[in-house]
DNA sequence: AAAAAACTGTTGCATTTGCAACAAAAATGA
DNA sequence: TCATTTTTGTTGCAAATGCAACAGTTTTTT
């Protein structure tokens, strides 16, 4: 993927120089949004963590995306008839940037470098974004929790150059990413270093294949 | 999603008129590419049907994508380190949109109308593509197939606003989207007309709750 | 119109998975 | 530093799911 700007300095560029953008802060637990209103905004975590989550039909609560360094997320993203309510909740303080998708054509007041750049920026973070997707639903559409498991070790020890890699999620968020039942999920990791393909020591993965 | 472009005649348009696109034939079963090569190629289809499909580690097959009209698909939309194969194969006699993402910027000979409308316009096409790819995920992370199904009925009926409407899919290609096995998705599907959520008519479905 | 291919519908059975529950360890924060 | 919260690790059990297999329809192709 030869982006071909940096992310970070755009960000940090666009935060600090245009006025049609808000950066805001926010505490642990807090409701960064709703998904139910502001259909257009975007946002974009500059520092911390934010989880989104999904409180279904039945109440059952599920976290079904984690945004961490300069991820993009907001409900402009998302089907307008979905059955669920999705909060956007701060899992660690966080700083979030926000911005209107409608206003993007127009110039800003400062008539600001970054919102010519914008057009072709954003649409280098929209394809990150799709790439990100089509990954996780590569994961999530194998059979069997070991083949998740082992195919997003396969993809962390690739990316990684490395038979041996820390994990970037704690063994609960990755259930979450895999939407497997955490207890299941360690239980195969067991079975995974019984049956040698794999050794774990704390959140360090060695693949043995 | 007010899509401010007309994605069809864009298309149709872009398909008669820019000399850096090309358009090819496929018989069914032919392949279209391979997700091998051409990292940067974009294809689009322009009619027909084409199946994304994997083999895995294992040599299973699985059908992890189907696109139809105008959908846009491609290597360049998957990461690098993937573990497995992707090939898209064309369902039904099918015809196919290639360029190259790189050669976006460039004028094309012609110096056309859509190389200057391209770059906003494919922003919302990938933009329809992480909603759509969004909604997948939140099916594929349900807990249950009971769930899966039943949240795949709510959205096709708050899309068509009727409690009756007709599946988009065979249920052959409905248990690939959704990800479980045939037959077990058969089996629920009569479990929940036997329980009153739906009443089922061919490919008609009618929502009771 | 006949043959082939694809899809639907169904079932028994083995396996996988989720759920509930709890103790111990680690991390956080007041 | 002590208390609280979060995470890890584990297990028995029940329920959900995948697999295999096959017959009957429907659709497509020749």
């Amino acid at each position: 993927m030869d982006t071909k700007f940096n992310k970070k300095n755009f960000i940090e560029n666009f935060k600090n120089n245009c006025n049609r953008v808000q950066v805001k802060k926010f505490s642990k637990g807090e409701t960064v949004t709703t998904y139910i209103e502001k259909r257009s905004q975007i946002c974009i975590v500059v520092s911390g963590e934010v989880d989104l989550i999904r409180y279904d039909f039945n109440g059952n609560k599920t976290i079904i995306g984690h945004f961490v360094d300069n991820e993009i997320f907001g409900e402009v993203f998302y089907p307008a008839n979905t059955n669920n309510e999705l909060f956007a909740i701060a899992h660690k303080n966080s700083e979030v940037l926000f911005y209107n998708y409608d206003s993007l054509s127009v110039k800003c007041k400062k008539n600001c470098e970054f919102h010519k750049e914008l057009t072709n920026s954003l649409r280098q973070l929209f394809l990150d974004k799709i790439v990100e997707l089509n990954l996780r639903i590569e994961l999530l559409t194998t059979k069997s929790t070991r083949e998740k498991i082992l195919s997003y070790f396969r993809i962390l020890s690739k990316g990684t150059l490395r038979r041996t890699f820390t994990l970037p999620y704690s063994y609960t968020d990755l259930a979450d990413f895999l939407s497997v039942d955490r207890s299941a999920m360690m239980r195969e990791l067991k079975l995974l270093i019984d049956d040698g393909f794999i050794k774990k020591n704390g959140n360090k993965i060695t693949l043995l294949y």
